[in-house]
DNA sequence: CATCGCAACTGTATCGTTACAGATTTGAAG
DNA sequence: CTTCAAATCTGTAACGATACAGTTGCGATG
């Protein structure tokens, strides 16, 4: 066969199968190489050549075999989302999955969910992501002021985006709800509302956050002049039981607080549970101001007052982040907080 | 060189790489042919020779390339989760996901979330899969009785599973929640506490489980001898101010119902914002029944009588199923029907 | 009329794996 | 001492794409 023309296909490709850069060269007479090359719009290929494959391209159908461009180039065009299984009590899961698929729907990238278990196994994913070579990109939450996690991905190199800061002078990407200034503004709604003794359901200690709420928080009681009750035992990773129990006693003691800030809506729940079991009400004994992911509580419990945290929104971000990430964009552009604002409450009239 | 030697890598791979057929193959000094068939456990694989490729390649972590491997042979090793955007609200995707991944772990697929926007192109993803030949299974929702996605992975003989059941004479793995027993069940506890006039928020009517669940209320109210007041007009699938209003109106007519079977648990939620705004009460004026997917209601509303639907259960089911149908198990042994039960009331004591 | 540079195109090798068709060795049967 | 079969191992080609190193043709340059 004369070697002229050995790359390029002499019979048609078995049909039924799917196009493949064969297909083109065949129909179009061209070589393999020039189809690729004509497709990634390479600067030696002839402008009209380039257009003849394009149309045939697009007519065909032809859309790249993601096995064979991540086996030739390492180019997964996967990215990863890595979860706690305990994430799933918070209902955070649905609206980030829906919010990162918006994104990634305009471009190459699937969206793989990655779980791991137990805490202690946070860094075997990454690990495992990190060793298979698994994807091109990272999303991860719960991020602790100094995440091995991020330390890991960092020096690896494998581009990645946080839900939640670090503090460990590494400058990534990230999105965060500014949780400190959702206590800050619950302390003088609540201060505004005459209340005095605060408590706060705050995050467990170790999650950066935990401090973002807590110096909030802290803030708000030394600018508007209010007394935190002390709740520390007890934190939002804790299970509704365990949080509606501690917190009535709290209810019931000398030293019940007359105002809540709670730091998830799963334990503002909880929260009212052992409230009510104190024998308490809200806004006669209590305000309460939450941080909702939904409009559950809003909906049966309009009497708390929320902000919400749009995780769908969040979701968005983070996707754009880790794509930007991936191209090359520098970490301090793909950065963002997401403010937080009283929501108004449900309007309790007809064809609201 | 040596022909006999030219399957046998002749030096060391690159260090750093992750380890391939070839990095045992050197350490073995065997044929990158022989490692893989022994991996395979092969029967024409001596049991020495097997044992020992196995121990060097558990020594060195060597974990197959996924794009090597599907390039070869098309096996992705992928399950592909299809959803729709608008399922969000619901709030299902969450602990649907974790269910999944609880039983892909222990397996060598990986999750692929894969969602599509609008109600009409619900073929789409599925075409794209095919097409593609993006995935090993799929896993779909919201099945009608009708439902061409069923036809087409039928057609094309490519694994799936549906969280539903249809009715087209095709037998498909399934899992399904019985909302005929649901309903009838509610209907039941409904009459049992004296309720006659009862109210159901059903399903959209293109869904399978529409009938389902308007069977069982029919079959309740006939064998407990009770009535139905009309609410057709209105559906989970509308939003929560539309259904609130709807019911609203309902509420002050003539025709108020006494007992609520309520379809979804946030519709519940709807139905008692508009019950309420008819200035009606919940145990006084109307009991309630209710499917949960969480326990968010029960804890705010305890007074509503729920019977829970696992979610999280439901994705392990499903993935299961697929699993079980690629692995070419019979379809009549991957179908699986979860049965309601009322949930115990939250004890509102101490120490619970 | 060589020679060179440039534009446009192409072949080969390779990524890691597996299907397939041998190849080699060993021991037993004839 | 052949012959054969079984047991064990191996090379080659291919999946689809791309990096790299050419090759071809052609007009401009000296």
């Amino acid at each position: 066969m004369d070697s002229k023309t050995k790359n390029r296909p002499q019979t048609p490709p078995p049909d039924g199968g799917r196009p493949t850069l064969k297909t083109i060269a065949f129909m179009t007479g061209l070589g393999i190489t020039t189809v690729s090359r004509a497709l990634k719009d390479a600067p030696d290929i002839g402008a009209e050549t380039k257009e003849r494959v394009r149309l045939v391209a697009k007519q065909i159908g032809y859309q790249p075999n993601r096995a064979g461009v991540r086996l030739r180039t390492g180019k997964t065009n996967v990215i990863s989302l890595v979860l706690t299984l305990e994430e799933e009590i918070m209902g955070i899961t649905s609206p980030m999955v829906v919010g990162i698929t918006e994104i990634l729907a305009g471009t190459p990238y699937h969206l793989v969910v990655t779980p791991y278990s137990a805490v202690k196994d946070a860094l075997a994913p990454i690990r495992y992501i990190l060793d298979t070579g698994a994807a091109d990109g990272v999303i991860i939450s719960r991020t602790e002021p100094h995440d091995p996690r991020v330390a890991l991905l960092t020096e690896r190199g494998l581009p990645f985006v946080t839900h939640g800061r670090t503090e460990m002078g590494i400058v990534h990407p990230y999105h965060d709800f500014d949780n400190e200034r959702f206590a800050y503004e619950a302390v003088r709604k609540l201060v505004a509302h005459g209340r005095r003794r605060l408590v706060l359901l705050e995050p467990p200690p170790h999650l950066t956050f935990y401090s973002h709420m807590r110096a909030g928080f802290e803030r708000g009681l030394r600018d508007f002049q209010a007394d935190a009750v002390s709740f520390h035992q007890t934190n939002i990773d804790h299970s509704l039981v365990e949080i509606r129990d501690a917190f009535e006693v709290l209810m019931r003691s000398e030293d019940a607080p007359d105002g809540i800030v709670s730091g998830s809506g799963s334990g503002a729940i909880a929260l009212i549970a052992g409230l009510e079991m104190a024998k308490k009400k809200l806004t006669e004994d209590c305000d309460m101001v939450s941080k909702v992911p939904s409009d559950f509580l809003r909906w049966l419990r309009p009497e708390v007052m929320t902000m919400y945290e749009d995780i769908r929104v969040a979701g968005r971000e983070l996707a754009k982040a880790v794509i930007g990430h991936i191209d090359g964009a520098p970490a301090e552009t793909l950065q963002s907080l997401s403010q937080p604002e009283f929501q108004p409450p449900i309007i309790r009239g007809l064809r609201a």
